[in-house]
DNA sequence: GATGAATGAGAGTTCATTCAT
DNA sequence: AATGAATGAACTCTCATTCAT
């Protein structure tokens, strides 16, 4: 059964990467990742469960990591305002500077089955509680409307943040993706106040 | 069963958008588009090259008479504000009346591969159009900011609709889509401002 | 159940060795054919009860007026060895000058299945017949050995011309194929006698 | 079953020529071969890239084989003639001792398309190569005519076993193909002489 | 007789997954 | 733990043939 750490883990996950980047999940073989990763075919299946867990794996491990460094940024901040902006920021700058996370988080992610969006759900809920805290503090300090209905507006900051991720993701990237901090940033915290 | 002709080319298109939504793009089998059509496999072929064409027409044709329909809605506007209220009011009405639809544009429509994603590209890019037309027309009315991005606000705009969708559609859907007309709307109008 | 005679018949048959000699028997459709004789594919039906069928009338239909026609030249022929010449230098030379004939000749009528070739067998066969009657009838006249073994003579003098054909077919054609009457003729007739 | 590696490939083939044999190349299907050979069918795929690559592999094979072999039986040949001769004999002998590989030679291995001959003129053209070797070294030893076309003579021997082959594998083969040697030589040694 | 839209059986090929070594 | 040959279920697409008009 799919054992979870060893060096080759992390050396099949880095080759899914690329292959996922590369061709789309729908397109990689499962012999494709083994040949990037240089291992048999069967070696993967001692780590992972099926083809479907290594894009989920893929996917926690990515989210675990990004909401864990992002809290730490965090918990360098005064207030919501400040909050928000790093967490846009954040988001900007990891995935601008990880073309190839960005397209697997942002394209090859969404092409997997309803029931495997389980697996895809509970990590990404984590960064929508993070998200939900800022907003819930702000209205603390008074920084934003009391009347917001802290869900939606959730919504809106991460569907506006994720739309400008895909864009640029679609896009032969002409432009740097961390550039767009600025006037998002600003539309939104104008929203939100 | 169709009679008139080029009928069941519509048959097979309201055939896959229930399959499609209810199994996914790449769980559906033709031969279930064509069983729930009433037709048998190789007419399927008759009317589309093949299945990747059946989810472009589909959304193709779902976009058009979105983008048509709303188009006429948006007429009766007054201003940029009013066009911008009916443009969040129509979209989350019209996907919210129709969740197999929403279910199709929200979900598989993102499972296809990239070079496909033209024949997506270019009516979702009407829409995009669209929106930028407004913002650019609140600009001109002095109701947005100058200094705003047109571009940017528009990805912050659709994102933000788009990803209530979306949320809405991986829901049990225990509440109205259009109810989130009213804070969705308060957010961005003052992001805009 | 096809009628056998009519305009269409033959215009369907034409198409046919066109279609037949430009892709092949089993690259063609029957809907090439129909397209090329101007016809609906269900006309072709009406005219032939099969693909098949199509294929082995055509055969029959040229296979007959080839033995008719090397008959009657064969009756100016005073003595076996004119007629050897006469029916070396008319097999080459009709085929020879239709090349797409000639194509479906050797290569497409040999596409088919076995049970099939019963009804290519029969006029193939008349065409042994001539040969055979010739070989004997130089016995007879002391132009060949009488040891002989007229099937089998027949069988070398076919297989000749045959390969000879074959060959040029295959090729880019780039000599006559009439041109290679006299040595096929002097080495077979040297053999014979 | 398949023990030793590489082993599976001539399994494959040798079920291949049953199959085709039995039931032709376009009636075979590729679960038949597999079946046969008492592999699964995804295995055929191992070690062959098509259906196709399977016959012409299987030609190649005999092919090479038998030119071989044929090469040595000629080495102990002293003149041209014995060689002719031995051409003959082998020829028929080979074929008459393998009816079924008869069969895929002469019948089903005409069944494939013009540009997969490529794959099967090459091994074809070393043995006309042979012959053709033959015909010349007759006519240094001043066995054969010199004004002998040495092509056209070559399509002659060869058209004329190959004729001999063909009658006899759609026969019910109520005689020895190898008894033809004899008469089929003399035809062809005096037409040479 | 003629049409051509509709049919649906059919087969080649792929590839995730297994398991003997 | 690692291998990679073998598996076989799965699925798209083609096209000869039919038949209502």
């Amino acid at each position: 059964m799919a054992r979870r750490s060893g060096e080759k883990h992390q050396v099949i996950l880095d080759a899914a990467i690329k292959t996922f980047s590369r061709s789309g999940y729908h397109r990689t073989r499962v012999s494709d990742i083994a040949g990037e990763a240089g291992v048999a075919d069967g070696t993967v299946y001692i780590y992972f469960s099926n083809k479907e867990d290594i894009l989920i794996s893929l996917f926690q491990n990515l989210m675990n990591r990004f909401v864990e460094e992002l809290r730490t940024e965090l918990s360098r901040c005064r207030n919501a305002n400040e909050k928000l902006e790093t967490i846009i920021d954040y988001h900007l700058r990891t995935l601008g500077s990880r073309p190839e996370q960005a397209r697997v988080t942002q394209i090859e992610l969404r092409q997997i089955d309803q029931k495997i969006n389980e697996g895809i759900s509970k990590p990404l809920l984590s960064y929508f509680q993070l998200i939900e805290e800022v907003i819930e503090e702000g209205k603390k300090q008074a920084l934003y409307r009391q009347e917001l209905n802290t869900r939606t507006a959730r919504k809106v900051v991460f569907g506006a943040i994720d739309e400008v991720v895909t864009c640029w993701v679609m896009s032969s990237k002409p432009y740097q993706l961390a550039d767009l901090k600025e006037p998002v940033f600003d539309l939104l915290i104008r929203g939100l106040q």
